[in-house]
DNA sequence: TTTTGATATTTTAGGCATCGATATATTAAC
DNA sequence: GTTAATATATCGATGCCTAAAATATCAAAA
């Protein structure tokens, strides 16, 4: 099913040698992980549903907010340029999976939500995704994913305070 | 320095609620962290080195291999598609960063190497790439920082058999 | 009011990424 | 040796993504 142009071994991580700094290692070993993950669930994405994942995102962010959200806060949320959400937005849009409605209180604006067709349509892939990542995570044990999980909020953490300084 | 367009608050993570599986929590946070840092570093080749990161990834590459690579190599181990290599390798060699040798064994294949103002360019470039990676990761201690880095591995092990199979 | 500045979104130009198709060279089968 | 299958790289179409500029609206200050 959707033969893989993208190989999968001899990785980014392969970029690391014995005397970069720990962190560096650290750094690039996740980003082969997530990037492993991802290339995973958009081809499996594309294959089964013939949707890209940004649009996939989008319409998640919509699922959870059902009484629609602002293009800027689809900008925030999904950490992507407002000029990208513009274009993601037309093409559901022309999908019919979300609407654009003018924002009552402030013309500028645009309240984005799922059509019920979308909403419909995202459940059931939604589900396939679940599985999709507890089958990718499955060859962990549960301590070793609470510790992951745990590690990971220590990460965003200090990230957050880097990024933002200056 | 390079005023972000994209915000760093309500991110990505913001999909995950309480009823969702842990494990999609999970990889949620974890992509969240990623995008966070791979921006931050993103803007900041831009700004101090006018360099895309998928250049400085690639030229990363060949610094780790003195002999060269092949296209294929490449694509193998920056995890993305040979037509995507081919464009950023013209670039380079647009910049004359990198050279495109031909094959003694293959005519088919070209051996890509950097050149000397590329390796040159590539070592000031990653002394700061390296500080900013420092930076970002300083806010943890030493020893989750190395439980971060084990539990990666595990994570790797899991992600790699789940993508193989089938 | 009018101006000033900030906010919300779109537009434009350029680069990165995929897939699928093609051209060419290598390798294996016969 | 010819044919067939495989491997290497490029090209074309399409979509994502960013930064910067343009447009329009809002909100507060003068």
């Amino acid at each position: 099913m959707s033969k893989k142009t993208v190989p999968a071994a001899s990785d980014t991580e392969t970029r690391a040698t014995s005397e970069h700094a720990p962190d560096l290692r650290l750094w690039l070993r996740m980003l082969a992980c997530t990037n492993l993950i991802e290339n995973h669930i958009r081809s499996k994405l594309r294959a089964e549903f013939d949707i890209t994942l940004p649009r996939f995102d989008l319409m998640a962010q919509l699922e959870r907010s059902p009484q629609g959200l602002k293009m800027g806060e689809l900008s925030k949320r999904m950490m992507v340029t407002g000029g990208n959400v513009t274009g993601i937005t037309d093409q559901l849009v022309a999908e019919k999976l979300v609407v654009r409605e003018d924002s009552p209180k402030d013309r500028r604006a645009y309240i984005v939500k799922l059509t019920s067709e979308g909403r419909r349509s995202f459940r059931k892939m939604a589900e396939s995704h679940e599985k999709w990542v507890v089958g990718l995570f499955s060859g962990m044990d549960e301590k070793t994913r609470r510790e992951l999980y745990d590690t990971l909020a220590a990460l965003k953490t200090s990230a957050t305070k880097a990024t933002a300084k200056k």
